[in-house]
DNA sequence: CGTCGGTCGTAC
DNA sequence: GACGTACGACCGACGT
């Protein structure tokens, strides 16, 4: 554009209008500390919209100044009605206003004038000097201000507001507008409007006399219009001129302000946005998504040159102190792309002082011999330790690998510093925090791949590392998290021994009895259909036999097929137990006999899974590919599965098993007295809890009892209410509430924990562990009932699932060493949550178990003891 | 033919 | 909907 050019369009954008609208449009919406963001979003997506699609050079967001203006002062009951706005908008006033700024949008907000009134005048005197005027609002006061040369914008609906509009809106002219409002009134301005006249009336009146004045000049002629009513209509619009009157200086815009020099059409050009101040407003709103388009690409520490790298090049890289990032990249090269063949995989080495990224194929051993060299001074940058550690081959030597104190993974260090995010991988934290999309996983340019990784760990490692410092965090990475890697990549390639044969012959009686159920199934429901399917299983059962549905549980597709459901359906017909019986047997054949049978190593029998350090949100471990975790042990059926699981020849399995943490941790975090005499004293814990509950002595207390004191027990660390207590129980909604109440009569402390720890949660945005470990929470905040108390209950729940799995990794690594320091022969294979499962060779089975049993009960002193017990046997299904 | 949400079931 | 944390099989609707 040339210097001087006239104005062509400029934009104005009625600023408290629109977030007050999307405040209430939007859903609740808030940061993971809790901030609500939900106006700021709405507001935010708007003007990005507007400034994307259209060439926006002139522009002001106007908003209002707290305090008077010259309406209040007139009228004192001006917008009176109008509820305090509400806590949840204030906070999000300051945000909204810095994000206009940071984007290079004047920020209009003159004490004293009404926002509208600023952009009324603008508009007015825009128009005067020849531009054309946008007028970004969703609300219809504005339609005064449309003229010739100002048209209404309301860029969600995409509906833009001429001339034409607003006689087809209201059947008046633009300026008639302020008239016909100030008959009918505006509730949400608090225009009182004259009582009695609606919409309908007031336009008839002005259409016919043009004005409020006019109306008042000749009164006479409102009985000659036919309106319905008329002498009456013409009694109230007498009564009711000093309403009316006020109403329309209430109501109408002015165009005449004074304004202060810089606050001028030619004075509204837009500038330069701001990449710093966008940058951190995008962080702190979780906005990077929505503003990627105006943060552009952050510019890369160094511009690299990709090179293929020999072992030498590596080398030199890796002697250099610093930062050094390594990237495993995977996928076949291209011939003659990198000048060497081979292998799969390749690595990215990227120095943060050099300005090359090399990139080699093969893991050369001397990469290997660097990085395991403890002496050296580099930081090393990966996304994920333990992968490369099985890349490496130190699988079997826990000790010989990689000096932990320096090395940054970038997954664990995401997942401690926000365990709940969705995906930790470099990609996901590329595009989050650097507003980069990297050449994809599996992009066949491996060079460009290996490039763009090997970048963004160089810059996201030591961003992570100063948070991990900043939030008091890093202990919990580089103490726990860090070291488990290690531990877990070795029970990873240890795997564990399986028996193909048991699971075989296990598979074979299955699939025989299932067979016989599903013909029994059939000849009842009187022909074969998928029982698989819980769509034609619901069919057969509610429509072809007409069970009765009283009572049915609800899904959203329709009535439920449950076992819950078929239990209560066995009252009506035998083939509802057989369908349970039947889908039981098809969960073992599938998921454990084929699932887990196809993935034993031919060659070494073994089975390995996966450990997912970054998975779960209350600091737990996961297992999948297979899940080794949820290997069935409650029925006999499920437990011919766990007997394939079993010791090499020579050697026992022993596990050891935390005896009710999480109600021991329970007890020391909240530190109540009853629960902790009871596990000092080593009493039986159900058995206590019954007797509290149900009033009797602890002699007293009948099996009966003490199963349902259990339910009770483990009910509470889930947050489980009246309602599903009693479903459990068996027992009505009134006594369930009873014995919860009395619960927390006993147990006093747990429930002032409980309140406690959802309102700190509620203050912080995040709930801790006993070392610290967060989750954040913001929907305990939500606005939705339902929203919030599922919150409430994570909250509750996240300390006490979280520390037990604090404890239990803690235990893994101290173990561990103890087995490493004892030259012992037992070996870590699997954690299951609470337990430990080991392999050791036959003789060693007793003093093993003894150092297992004593590294797990002294690894953190709480308020009660911690109990392990011990078992050994041949298979995971015999342990005595 | 692949993806994805829904339902169900296994573990702690 | 109603009890927290996971993984995974199967079905069926939907899009390519």
């Amino acid at each position: 554009m040339s210097a001087g050019a006239a104005p062509d369009r400029i934009w104005l954008v009625d600023g408290s209008g629109i977030v007050f609208r999307a405040f209430h449009a939007l859903p609740t919406l808030a940061t993971r500390r809790g901030l609500p963001t939900g106006a700021a979003y709405g507001f935010t997506s708007m003007l990005a919209k507007l400034l994307r699609e259209e060439k926006v050079t002139r522009i002001a967001v106007v908003v209002d100044a707290p305090g008077k203006t010259f309406r209040s002062e007139a009228y004192a009951d001006y917008k009176a009605t109008r509820p305090e706005t509400p806590s949840e908008l204030v906070v999000q006033l300051p945000y909204i206003k810095r994000l206009v700024t940071a984007l290079g949008i004047r920020l209009v907000e003159l004490p004293g004038v009404e926002a509208d009134d600023v952009i009324g005048t603008l508009a007015r005197r825009a128009c005067d000097a020849g531009a054309e005027v946008r007028i970004v609002t969703s609300d219809k006061d504005m339609m005064q201000l449309v003229g010739p040369c100002v048209t209404l914008v309301d860029t969600m609906h995409d509906r833009s507001t001429g001339i034409d509009e607003v006689r087809a809106r209201f059947g008046v002219a633009p300026e008639q507008v302020v008239d016909v409002m100030a008959l009918m009134g505006d509730a949400i301005d608090n225009i009182p409007g004259v009582k009695g006249i609606g919409e309908k009336t007031a336009v008839r009146l002005i259409a016919h006399f043009g004005s409020i004045d006019e109306l008042y000049r000749r009164l006479d002629e409102i009985e000659g219009l036919g309106l319905r009513g008329a002498k009456r209509v013409r009694q109230i619009v007498e009564e009711g001129e000093q309403d009316a009157r006020r109403s329309r200086f209430l109501a109408t815009i002015r165009c005449d302000c004074d304004l202060p020099a810089d606050v001028a059409p030619e004075a509204l050009d837009r500038g330069a946005s701001r990449p710093g101040e966008l940058e951190e407003l995008a962080n702190e709103l979780e906005f990077t998504a929505l503003l990627k388009e105006f943060l552009g690409p952050a510019a890369p520490i160094v511009a690299r040159r990709v090179e293929p790298a020999s072992g030498e090049q590596i080398d030199r890289v890796l002697a250099a102190p610093g930062l050094v990032a390594v990237a495993v990249v995977e996928g076949t090269p291209r011939a003659g792309e990198l000048a060497l063949d081979g292998p799969s995989r390749s690595v990215a080495v990227a120095a943060a002082d050099d300005d090359r990224v090399l990139v080699t194929l093969d893991v050369p051993r001397r990469l290997r011999e660097q990085l395991t060299r403890s002496s050296r001074g580099c930081t090393l940058v990966v996304e994920d330790v333990k992968a490369l550690l099985h890349l490496l081959g130190l699988d079997a030597r826990v000790h010989a690998t990689l000096p932990e104190a320096d090395v940054c993974d970038l997954q664990l260090a995401s997942y401690v510093l926000d365990p709940s995010r969705r995906g930790h991988s470099v990609d996901a934290l590329a595009a989050d925090r650097l507003h980069r999309t990297l050449p994809a996983r599996g992009d066949p340019d491996l060079a460009a791949r290996g490039e763009g990784v090997a970048s963004a760990l160089l810059e996201l490692g030591p961003a992570l590392l100063a948070e991990l410092d900043a939030t008091g965090l890093a202990k919990l990475y580089r103490d726990i998290e860090l070291p488990l890697a290690r531990l877990l990549a070795v029970m990873e390639a240890r795997g564990i021994a399986v028996d193909r044969d048991v699971l075989a012959q296990a598979g074979r009686e299955f699939r025989a009895t299932a067979d016989r159920l599903e013909a029994e199934i059939f000849e009842v429901a009187g022909g074969p259909f998928n029982l698989g399917s819980p769509a034609q299983l619901r069919e057969v059962l509610f429509t072809k036999l007409a069970l009765p549905t009283k009572g049915v549980k609800r899904g959203k597709t329709g009535l439920s097929v449950d076992a819950d459901v078929l239990h209560k359906l066995a009252e009506s017909t035998p083939i509802a137990a057989k369908i349970v019986e039947h889908r039981g047997l098809a969960k073992l054949m599938s998921t454990y006999v084929s699932g887990l049978g196809d993935l034993v190593d031919p060659k070494t029998g073994r089975l390995r899974t996966s450990f997912n350090q970054t998975v779960a949100a209350t600091g737990r471990l996961s297992s999948s590919e297979p899940n080794l975790q949820n290997i069935p042990v409650r029925s006999a059926e499920g437990r011919r599965i766990r007997a394939a699981f079993v010791a090499p020849p020579g050697m026992a399995l022993l596990s050891a098993d935390y005896s009710q943490i999480e109600l021991r941790v329970l007890a020391h975090l909240t530190g109540d007295p009853v629960l902790v005499e009871a596990f000092r004293s080593g009493e039986d814990i159900h058995r206590r809890t019954a007797a509290e509950v149900f009033g009797v002595t602890p002699g007293d207390v009948t099996p009966e009892m003490r199963r349902q004191a259990k339910v009770i027990n483990f009910g509470i660390i889930y947050g489980m209410g009246p309602q599903r207590l009693s479903r459990e129980l068996g027992i009505t909604l009134a006594e369930a509430d009873d014995y919860i109440r009395r619960y927390f009569e006993r147990y006093a402390s747990v429930r002032a924990f409980s309140e406690r720890v959802v309102a700190d949660g509620r203050r912080d945005g995040y709930v801790a562990t006993l070392i610290g470990r967060r989750r954040y929470l913001p929907d305990l905040n939500a606005r939705e009932a339902n929203i919030r108390q599922a919150a409430e209950r994570m909250a509750w729940n996240s300390p006490i699932q979280g520390t037990a799995a604090d404890v239990i990794k803690v235990a893994m690594l101290a173990v561990e060493r103890e087995i490493e320091a004892a030259g012992s022969g037992a070996r870590m294979l699997l954690q299951v949550h609470d337990e430990l499962l080991f392999e050791v060779p036959e003789a060693e089975v007793e003093p093993a178990g003894e150092l297992v049993r004593r590294a797990m009960e002294s690894v953190v002193a709480l308020a009660v003891p911690l109990l392990v017990e011990l078992k050994k046997g041949p298979n995971w299904a015999a342990l005595r």
